[in-house]
Order: structure tokens, then sequence, then C-alpha cells
RNA sequence: GGACCCGUAGCCUAGUCUGGAUAGGGCAACUGCCUUCUAAGCAGUAGGUCGGCGGUUCGAAUCCGCCCGGGUCCGCCA
């Protein structure tokens, strides 16, 4: 497709005068509607420089300019001038390109920028609910896309396995809450007994002061006791987190722990101190940020206990430090957007070149109708539950369909179903936006769906494992209206996998799948593969493989399992 | 007081950065299509003051200003 850009710009230059050959590069566009052909050049901007009327300059165009072979025919269309590629010649280039590439297809080659993602979060004893899903869902898809477009990806998660959470669950775990722990479950477990407690703690000032105790004693490391229980408990969390890190494909190249940062981050922020990057204020360590517009960041308590943001300094040195990286992505809730301001402030007052290629992927929450969840009160919903009342629906559903089916199968089956439907739903969405979670949306196999998506890559195996040997095609006899809406939509995944990258999105790439797939659906549905002449079929067994190829490149992006059967 | 986000059909949303052709989809509703490569699908009907008012422009959902509505954050939580 860029040749074909460049071939016509420069066609266009040699008759649009004082206008060079790379700014009309930058004019041409992709039609809105195929009627209009394939590719497009506006003149309104040439109306400014030569004092005419773009209707006028396009009709001068459209008399002088020289047609490279390439193209078929151009039309006048208002202040436009429409351009239309000869029959078939997108589709060879296409199919062609995809079937030589395969796996890389839309794929950039190497970069030199290292860049280092965190993401996930999730606090020890405490529940992983489906916040933190969209979180891991979207850290995991990131930092996919830009492994895809040639960055070197560091993946790291820091969890909060210290604080008054973890006080809260193990003190109601001493005084029994919750009862044994189960046997399986565990770490689902840990987190009703912290939703238990911290409903017993809150308003009571005598257990809030007891949590603290309990903080600073457990921070203090020498109760032999305490310790135990906590790096018990603490692994039934992990153990648990780890099965979910499983489900959504990711393998941290770090876990890195607020325990590990606090005393570290008592060093750097007396440091700053004493650099006098930072000051005292009220026996606390802050930094005055009033000049750039952000108040004041408190770095150290008075107490001398350290703050989130203590750590969070230590966790910034200790990743740059470690993975020597370019960039720094932080992929975390919007409601922090002033908190990462003061953090980046900081860590660039603080003498970090990284500080200004660190940045934080905002994203909106995920709330329940009745508002904001809270794990504290138990106002939330899980992955568990989630994933189970998911499960129920969707082996109904494969049994129905597939009688024959093991047991095993069926379950396998759903469960890839399950996790697509879940991701996509949490994907498919701009990161500003909140996500209102609502059981009949959460749970729909239909529509625009991480399902659909499979469901289009699966009609497309189901067709492929029916032929022995496809022989070559000839992929410029694919001329049909639905053949090459098929082809040009496939011809845009390259650039839409880098616009994704530059954007640090999912959403482009979400949406460019499901234009894919309902352009593969209508062709599927007009035109036949298996049953058409030799040479036809063979071409349509071509953008078939293509398209199977296109879709499964870009269903990995986003983390969904394809499926050759459902 | 300061900073930020959202507002597009009954519901959910894309498009806004970088202004351009009749504002794309999906759900729900209604009509058709399974003896033809998987109907988790396809084709179609109906549904829109792009929150409001001004401004910039040949042209505004998109840029600027003001306003309305909803939400978030801002000194000892994480």
């Amino acid at each position: 497709m860029a040749d074909y850009r460049k071939l016509l710009s420069g066609a266009i230059a040699k008759s649009a005068k004082g206008v060079s050959k790379g700014e009309i590069e930058g004019m041409l566009e992709t039609p809105p509607n195929p009627e209009f052909g394939d590719l497009a050049f506006p003149c309104f901007k040439l109306a400014a420089v030569y004092k005419k009327a773009p209707a006028e300059i396009a009709e001068g165009l459209v008399n002088e300019i020289k047609l490279p072979g390439e193209f078929e025919k151009m039309e006048l269309a208002g202040g436009y001038v429409n351009f239309y590629l000869n029959k078939g010649g997108l589709g060879k280039e296409v199919v062609g390109e995809i079937l030589k590439q395969k796996g890389n297809y839309g794929a950039w080659g190497k970069r030199k920028e290292k860049i280092v993602t965190e993401f996930c979060h999730a606090n020890t004893h405490k529940a992983f609910h489906i916040g933190h899903v969209r979180n891991i869902a979207l850290g995991e898809s990131v930092s996919r896309i830009l492994e895809f477009n040639g960055y070197k990806i560091y993946r790291t998660n820091y969890q909060g396995d210290v604080g008054p959470h973890v006080s809260k669950c193990l003190w109601g775990i001493m005084e029994n809450l919750g009862g044994k722990e189960p046997k399986d479950g565990k770490g689902i477990w840990l987190g009703g007994v912290y939703a238990t407690a911290s409903g017993k703690v809150k308003g009571n000032e005598e257990l809030e002061q007891e949590m603290r105790d309990l903080t600073k004693k457990l921070f203090g490391g020498k109760d032999k006791k305490l310790q135990a229980l906590w790096k018990k408990t603490r692994k039934w969390s992990l153990d648990y987190f780890g099965k979910i890190y499983k489900d959504f494909g990711v393998k941290f190249d770090r876990l890195y722990f607020e325990s590990e940062m606090e005393k570290r981050g008592q060093d750097i922020a007396n440091k700053l101190l004493k650099k006098g990057v930072a000051e005292k204020s009220e026996n606390a360590i802050i930094m005055d940020l009033k000049k750039y517009g952000l108040g004041v960041f408190i770095i150290l308590k008075s107490d001398n206990m350290p703050l989130y943001s203590t750590k969070d300094l230590a966790l910034a040195e200790m990743k740059f430090k470690e993975f020597k990286v370019d960039r720094s992505l932080h992929i975390v809730g919007a409601e922090q957007n002033f908190y990462f301001k003061q953090l980046i402030k900081t860590l660039d007052l603080a003498g970090f070149k990284e500080a200004k290629k660190t940045k934080h992927i905002s994203y909106a929450l995920v709330v329940l109708e009745e508002g904001k969840m809270a794990s504290r009160e138990g106002k939330v919903i899980t992955y568990n539950e989630l994933m189970e009342n998911m499960m129920e629906q969707v082996v109904k559903e494969v049994k129905g369909r597939h009688r024959g089916w093991s047991d095993k199968r069926v379950n396998e089956n759903s469960k890839a179903i399950s996790l697509a439907a879940i991701k996509f739903s949490m994907l498919n969405r701009d990161n500003n936006k909140e996500i209102v979670f609502n059981w009949k949306r959460a749970l729909a196999l239909e529509g625009e769906t991480g399902p659909y998506l499979q469901y289009s890559y699966a009609r497309a195996r189901s067709i492929l494992r029916k032929v022995k040997n496809s022989g070559k095609g000839d992929y410029s006899l694919l001329t049909e209206d639905m053949e090459k809406n098929l082809v040009s939509h496939l011809g845009k995944f390259p650039s839409v996998c880098n616009y994704s990258a530059e954007h640090v999105s999912s959403l482009p790439l979400c949406q460019h799948l499901l234009q894919m797939s309902a352009a593969f659906n209508s062709f599927y549905h007009e035109i036949p593969v298996l049953k058409a002449e030799k040479e036809f079929r063979n071409a349509r067994l071509g953008l078939v493989k293509a398209f199977s190829q296109a879709m499964k490149n870009g269903m990995e992006l986003l983390g969904i399992p394809v499926l050759e059967e459902m």
C-alpha cells in the first residue's frame, strides 16, 4: 500500500506546482467508502495556495495527471480526486505479503529502545477483582503490542505485601474471623478474611491503633511468629496470582514488593533532604512542587515511616538500575493522575534522567452500577466470581454444540472462550472511560465480543482444514466486492499495529479486528470457496489463509486465545 | 481554591490528538436467511439537536471560550 501512495503522490506532484511530493503523500486519504476509490486526494488545502476553488483545482488535476499503470482510473468528486487501483492489484500485494510474512505480518523490525512496563498491582492478602482484570489485560496487551513493534519489553509487577490491608488480614486470621483456611483457594479465602476484618476495624479507634502497631511490628521484623504467618499467607496470595497470570498469558520479568522498598525509600528521602532537594515540614519530608502547580508531595511521614511515595522512589531507582531502560510505563488507574505527576516531577528533580521518559498510562476505573468498588466493604466482583459465572454459561453453550466432545475438551474450549470474552470487554474501550460493570454485558458472547473474533477465525480454519493441498493462487483474481473489502482491511493491519503502539492502546487494534472479522463473515456468507472453480478456489483459499494469519497475529496481541474449532 | 476525566439513538460505544465526502459499530426491537465451507453468523428496517450557547474556518463531533450535567484527585491512606 505504501508503494501505491508514493507512486501516486509522485504523479500528482508533477501536476501540482509548488507543493512537494512529501506534502502530497501526507494529504492522501483512504476514502470512507469503497465507492470513492482506493485513495483520495482532497484539494481544499491547495485552494489557499492557488487562490482557486477546490473543485476547480481538482478538475485541473484530473486533466493533467498522468496516471501510473497500477491505477485503473481517477474520478472527480467535488473537491476530491478519487483514484482506483487496478482490479485485483491490491489482493495480489496484500495476500502475497501476509503469506510471506506469516507471524511477522504487521510487525516492525528491532528498535533500540528498551521499555519497562509495570502493571497488575494486585495486593497480597486482598481480593483480585475485576479492576485488576482491566489492568492486567491492558498491561499485557500493550506490552505485546510494543514488543511486536520492535521494542524490548520488561514486564514488572509491583505488589503491596505490607501495609494496613495486610495487618488487618493477619489480625483477622489471628482472631479466627474466617475460620480454618480451606484446602484449595487459600488466596481467595484471604480476600474474604480481609474484608471481614476491615469491616470490624472501621470506625473503631482502638482497633485502628492496633493495626498501626501491627504494621510497625511487621516492619520491624522481630516478631518471629508474626513474620512466619505473614510469609505463609503471602505465599498463598502469590500462588493464586500465579494462576491468574497464566490465564492472562503474562510472564513477569520481575515481581517487586513494597516490603523490599521501605528501607531504601527512607534512605532516598533522607538523601534528598540532605541535598536540599526536599525539605522538612511539620516534621515530615516533603517536596515543595507548588511552583510547578503540583502542590506539596510528602515523601516520608513525620514518624519516619515510609509512605506509598517513599517506596515508589525506591522502586523507580531499582527499575532504572536493573533494566537500564529508556522508557518506563506505569499502567495505573486514573485516580492517581495527580500523584504520578508529582512522583515523576520528584524523580526529575532528584536527578533521574529516566524521569523524562517515565509515563503514567492511565485508565479509568471499573465501577459497579451502585458505585465504586470497595474491597474493604466486600463490595467487589472478583475475578474468580466473574470466571465462574462465565464458565457456567459457556460450558452449557459448548456442550449443546458438540455432544461428542470429552469433558476435558469442553472445559478447555470454554475456558478459552471465557477468557476471550473477559479480556476483549476490558480492552475494547477508551482508557479514559469508566467501565460500568453489568452482568448481562459482561457475559455477552455475540456482537462485538472476543468470541466473535474467535468464531470468525474458527470458521476460516474450518475451511482450510478441509483441503489437502491448496496449490498456489493467483490473488489478482480477488476482484469481487467482498474480496476487495476483506483485502483492504487486511492491508491496513500493519499500520493499525503501529498506531496502537504509538498510542499505547489496544483499542484501535480491537476495533480493527472487529472490522476484519465482519469483512470476513460477509465474504464467507456470500462467496463460495471450496465449491468454486479451481483457479478461484485457490485464490480464495489464499485469502482465507491470509485472513486467519492476520487474525491470529492480532488476537495474540490482545492476549486472546485462538481456537481451531468452537 | 487548584488540577484532571467523561457527556455521540432506549442502552453500550468508535471517530476528537492530526478539522473534510451521507457521524461508523454493537445490544435491545422489527423483517428475512440453516438439505450449500460452523446461524457465537449474514442481509435488511427503524432509531441521532454529536450536553448547550458563542467563536475560528470555505468546512466543526473534532480546534478555542463560556456554561450545564456526571465523576476523580490535591500534607502524613495505598
